[in-house]
DNA sequence: AGACTGACGGTCT
DNA sequence: GAGACCGCCAGTC
């Protein structure tokens, strides 16, 4: 399917350290607003081929989804996003504003 | 062919 | 800030 070839070369954009959410994957891929796309297709990747950056890509609340299918991949992924320096908070959730993967920033300050 | 489900997002309350 | 509802496309029963 060209739909999530597409999706994967944006997941594989993605820089070290750093993370996107579905939502923004999507909008890369030109599937604006349809996430669960990124999210079903990244669930066809194999985890353990490791030419996809697949653990750097999170729900918009900058959580790792969680889900059974995933044979608890899920905590996998927030290991792997640790060691590249990701910090996660009590809550298990990532600060986006910091490492969120901006491709085309918009202010180099934020007015 | 019809209906259900799913690694989600945005909006409304 | 948190919870509920709807919409999205593709795959499977």
């Amino acid at each position: 399917m060209n739909t999530y070839a597409a999706i994967y070369e944006v997941v594989a954009q993605i820089p070290y350290g750093q993370v996107a959410t579905y939502g923004q994957i999507a909008e890369l891929a030109g599937l604006a607003g349809k996430a669960r796309l990124v999210g079903y297709a990244l669930y066809q990747v194999d985890p353990q081929q490791g030419n996809i950056p697949w653990h750097r890509v999170i729900n918009a609340k900058g959580m790792v989804s969680e889900s059974p299918l995933r044979r608890g991949t899920d905590h996998w992924q927030q290991a792997l996003l640790e060691k590249e320096g990701i910090v996660f908070d009590a809550q298990g959730k990532v600060n986006l504003r910091q490492y969120r993967w901006q491709p085309k920033p918009i202010s180099p300050i934020g007015n």
